[in-house]
RNA sequence: GGGCGGUUAGUUCAGUUGGCCAGAACGUUUGGUUUACACCCAAAAGGUCACAGGUUCGAGUCCUGUACCGCCCA
């Protein structure tokens, strides 16, 4: 084996190898239960980010944990056509190579191009995946715009119009004008920006006087139908069905009352623009205002404008207007005003609320059971706070607006009679119209939002409407794994479609994912600069340890500030495995039974054994209950912490003075304690980083040729029986810590007295008790060992003839180093003191404690027990340290 | 404006139902060629757990309020 581990070579034989022997397949007809995940499929024209690598590897953690627990399990992966987002890729593209528009090409010769342009471009994600090492079921790979995904769309699309639930409205929407297409209120990014407030003054038609109204978007002052105030208003009351002359238009409006004006903002008086403003849309249909639209999909002003302005550019058109009213003398006064300005997802630019005709889903009747499902349980959201924001979201909804005016996606199947404009809805065009009998009509133009096709996907994918045996086997799926950006525009509507189309939930468990950030706690971004690109990254660290170091920094519910110099904590553990197992196969071949050690007994153990087993087995019970509980990071510390802190650092030391000393039959079980323990280990690391994991599984020899780690058993905890057969409770845990903690104080005196390494010292121990003197006579050699002691020596107390000695005093014994030519009396004075005053004060404490009555009544009694125990110990100690101090003052 | 979260060593964070002598990693300091590993080993220093009250025998943990930071929704 080599020095250290280099992940290239060990990524890429095992990928093909789990992929062609077939691991990651679904099985609809096993046995075995199934355990499904749909993967959140990323847009088809997307790169792999961080966000991906993160999201993407706890889904594989879970799946390829279900798989060691014996479930079938079928993990779906694909790609959404992602319509704005591939349409105007596609546009950009067609116009640097070609220098042609989608209107020069048509709707069909455009649609060929996109077609072409994914074949060739699109899915790059879904390679980089495999990098990753996910264990995707790569046969059922889906794409939204595949033949059968197209079907289902259609198939809900009609079934929800034939029930009502959609419908075709006049409303006002967000449009975004560089797009020109309607978007979903979800859509739209509120960003603060610093803008103004203008104050308008609207002459009154009739004896003379103004009113004053404030505006943040000047230029629909000229789609104005009305000027409104609150109808309790003492300042206005008068001028409550009054009527003011629109300036530059010209247009007589009236003065309407309506409860919806904030008398606060502004001057009280707001101009009402139904065309161009929910709330105004509002209150015109209320006041039964007409609706004057003032600009074209581009976001020009249009002809209703007025001569003066039409053609211009909205913004282009503020200017003006503010210009035309200041020289009239109606322009008040300007004020700086952060507001809140809607900026569209996809196009980056203002969006423009604007009245149109579009599609809509009737939400409510849908969002009642899908809320439900959250709130009995049926679902659970993990970290839970999510179902809050879940459930204020659900029953404030609002029309899902899923037209839009795009080529690429899926159209709306729906046409409109030449003759009487009779909508039908269909699968196909119909022959005639069935009002009218005309055989001529058009279809609908739009195409739906691609969430319209991704609320179906988990079950979608398996070939519904078809009753497939796909859908039998693995619907409801059970984990979703997603980032809480999608709560809405996803999780939400999926539980919707799941409930209205199958009758049952699409998952049974959510996790919603941290948002990474760098290390300055910035979102990433392309253009901060600040995203680093996983495969470089797997290039430099390996895949095994981006993972390892996403799952590492991520804690559920925060956001995580990554670097790339942080994988080192994945790179360097991996490789701190890699060496524990190099170390062991110098040892020579594995053990034979290394499978389990229920037929060891106790008498055969060292206490270090029984201890590593101990906590092996409670590493494995943790380990379990935390990805239980999708507490990912708790997996990776648990594993790191006991993998370094515990089995390498202590374990292993310990063993190799016991393979070096011990007798044939010692040896044996010894190899075959730490075979045991590192096959779990390995096991239990096996869902975080799959390849090392793999290549050792194989190295130690525990997998042959043909075989897997992924096939091998998931690691359970040992019975209660186990566990008293070889004494691997809480006590000897207990007893051998206490040993380290020995150990450690004894290494503190050699630091302090920088006594060479290779330096051996004589250590004379004096424990505290004769059944501590018992245990550590029993395995002195490894004792030894890891004191770097040459010899170790028990004596019932102090040495008189060693001379100066360094003490160590620790709760199991008092460990003197005899170090004549050495020891600082002072200095030696001055530590002890410090320690002396140290336990002192938590003695103090616990005495202070235990004489509080009301703690010795109330708290429960193994609080008490363990307080007094505490103390006593406190009290030994810190009278050893004081004798050992009187000692020194006589010496 | 409404809602949700955060504030613990120099830095990044753990800390599940209150029992803690508050942990880890990185960084820092000291010392190291101990035949698994310098992607390493050993040891050390470093904390009024944001602030102010309260509940409790006991609060980093629960409650109230304040400050600052962040996210979501209007």
């Amino acid at each position: 084996m080599a020095k250290a581990y280099s992940p290239a070579d060990v990524e890429a034989k095992w990928y093909p190898e789990w992929e062609r022997r077939g691991y990651f397949r679904g099985d609809p007809h096993a046995d075995a239960p199934a355990y499904t995940i749909v993967i959140p499929p990323p847009n088809v024209t997307g790169m792999l980010t961080l966000g991906h690598v993160l999201n993407n590897t706890l889904q594989d953690i879970l799946i390829r944990w279900q798989k060691m627990r014996g479930r079938n399990i079928c993990w779906v992966p694909g790609t959404d056509h992602a319509g704005i987002a591939t349409q105007s890729k596609v546009e950009v593209f067609l116009q640097d190579t070609e220098r042609v528009t989608r209107y020069d090409l048509g709707r069909e010769a455009f649609l060929r191009r996109v077609w072409e342009w994914k074949e060739k471009y699109g899915g790059t994600i879904i390679r980089q995946l495999r990098r990753l090492g996910t264990a995707c079921d790569w046969e059922r790979e889906r794409f939204t715009l595949d033949a059968g995904l197209s079907a289902a769309v259609e198939d809900v699309f009609i079934r929800l119009y034939e029930k009502g639930l959609i419908y075709k409205g006049h409303r006002i929407i967000n449009w975004c004008p560089k797009s020109r297409t309607a978007l979903s209120d979800e859509e739209v990014i509120y960003r603060e920006e610093r803008g103004k407030l203008w104050y308008f003054r609207y002459p009154l038609r009739e004896g003379g006087g103004f009113v004053i109204v404030a505006t943040t978007r000047p230029e629909t002052m000229l789609g104005d139908t009305a000027v409104a105030v609150h109808p309790t208003d003492p300042r206005y009351r008068d001028l409550i069905g009054r009527t003011v002359t629109l300036p530059l238009v010209n247009r007589e409006i009236p003065v309407v009352a309506d409860d919806f004006v904030d008398p606060e903002f502004g001057t009280g008086a707001v101009k009402v623009t139904p065309a161009h403003d929910p709330n105004d849309y509002e209150i015109g249909q209320r006041h039964h205002l007409p609706a004057v639209n003032v600009m074209t999909d581009e976001g020009a002003m249009n002809a209703e404008a007025g001569p003066e302005f039409a053609g211009l550019d909205r913004f282009e058109c503020r200017r003006r207007v503010v210009a035309r009213m200041e020289e009239l003398g109606l322009l008040e006064k300007i004020e700086d005003h952060v507001h809140q300005v809607g900026y569209s997802e996809r196009g980056n630019v203002p969006v423009e609320p604007r009245l149109s005709e579009q599609w809509f889903v009737r939400v409510k009747p849908l969002a009642e059971p899908a809320l439900a499902a959250v709130l009995d349980g049926r679902i659970r959201f993990y970290p839970e706070k999510w179902v809050k924001t879940y459930r204020h979201w659900m029953e404030n909804i609002r029309d899902w607006c899923i037209s839009r005016q795009l080529w690429w996606g899926h159209r709306i199947p729906a046409w409109y009679c030449a003759g009487c404009d009779h909508i039908m809805v269909g699968r196909t065009r119909p022959e005639a119209c069935p009002k009218c009998q005309t055989r001529e009509m058009r279809r609908d133009e739009d195409v739906l939002d691609t969430w319209f096709s991704s609320w179906l996907w988990p079950f979608s994918v398996f070939g519904w409407p078809e009753k497939t045996d796909e859908l039998a086997c693995f619907y409801p799926t059970d984990a979703l794994v997603t980032g809480p950006d999608i709560i809405f525009f996803w999780v939400a509507r999926m539980i919707m479609a799941g409930l209205e189309f199958m009758g049952d939930i699409p998952f049974r468990e959510v996790y919603f994912t941290s948002i990474i950030r760098d290390d300055q706690g910035r979102k990433l971004s392309k253009s901060l600069g600040n995203s680093p690109d996983p495969l470089e990254v797997i290039a430099t660290y390996g895949a095994d340890a981006l993972r390892f170091t996403m799952v590492y920094i991520a804690p559920m519910g925060q956001d995580i500030r990554y670097s790339n110099e942080k994988c080192e904590i994945g790179r360097n553990f991996a490789n701190k495995v890699w060496n524990a197992v190099r170390f062991r196969t110098r040892q020579g071949p594995c053990s034979s039974n290394w499978q389990q050690v229920d037929d060891l007994h106790a008498a055969e153990l060292r206490a270090d054994d029984r201890w590593v087993l101990a906590r092996i087995s409670e590493t494995a019970a943790a380990v379990q209950s935390a990805l239980e509980r999708f507490r990912f990071h708790e997996v990776a510390r648990l594993l790191y912490e006991f993998a370094w802190n515990e089995f390498c650092d202590w374990y292993l030391e310990s063993a190799k003075a016991a393979l070096r000393n011990g007798d044939p039959a010692r040896r044996r079980t010894v190899l075959r304690v730490f075979d045991y323990t590192m096959s779990v280990l390995l096991r239990l690391l096996h869902p975080v980083m799959p390849f090392v994991t793999e290549e050792l599984y194989h190295q130690l020899g525990y997998a042959g040729e043909d075989d897997s780690i992924m096939l091998a058993p998931w690691p359970q905890p040992f019975s209660d029986k186990t566990l008293a057969q070889l004494a691997a409770g809480p006590e000897v845990v207990q007893r051998v810590q206490a040993k380290f903690d020995l150990v450690r104080n004894v290494r503190n005196i050699r630091a302090q007295y920088v006594i060479a390494p290779n330096r051996r010292v004589r250590v004379i121990i004096v424990p505290t008790a004769p059944e501590n003197e018992a245990f550590l006579r029993e395995d002195a050699s490894a004792l030894e060992a890891l004191l770097y002691a040459s010899e170790v020596e028990f004596a019932a107390a102090a040495p008189e003839d060693a001379g100066p000695a360094a003490t160590a005093v620790s709760t199991i014994a008092t460990a003197y180093v005899p170090l004549a030519e050495v020891v600082d009396l002072a200095a030696e004075k001055a530590r002890l003191r410090k320690q002396a005053e140290e336990t002192l004060g938590f003695l103090t404490r616990a005495r202070k404690k235990l004489a509080n009555e009301n703690f010795v009544t109330r708290a429960p009694s193994e609080v008490v027990e363990r307080e007094r125990q505490r103390a006593v110990e406190l009290e030994d100690r810190l009278t050893r340290l004081r004798e050992q101090l009187g000692a020194l003052d006589e010496a």
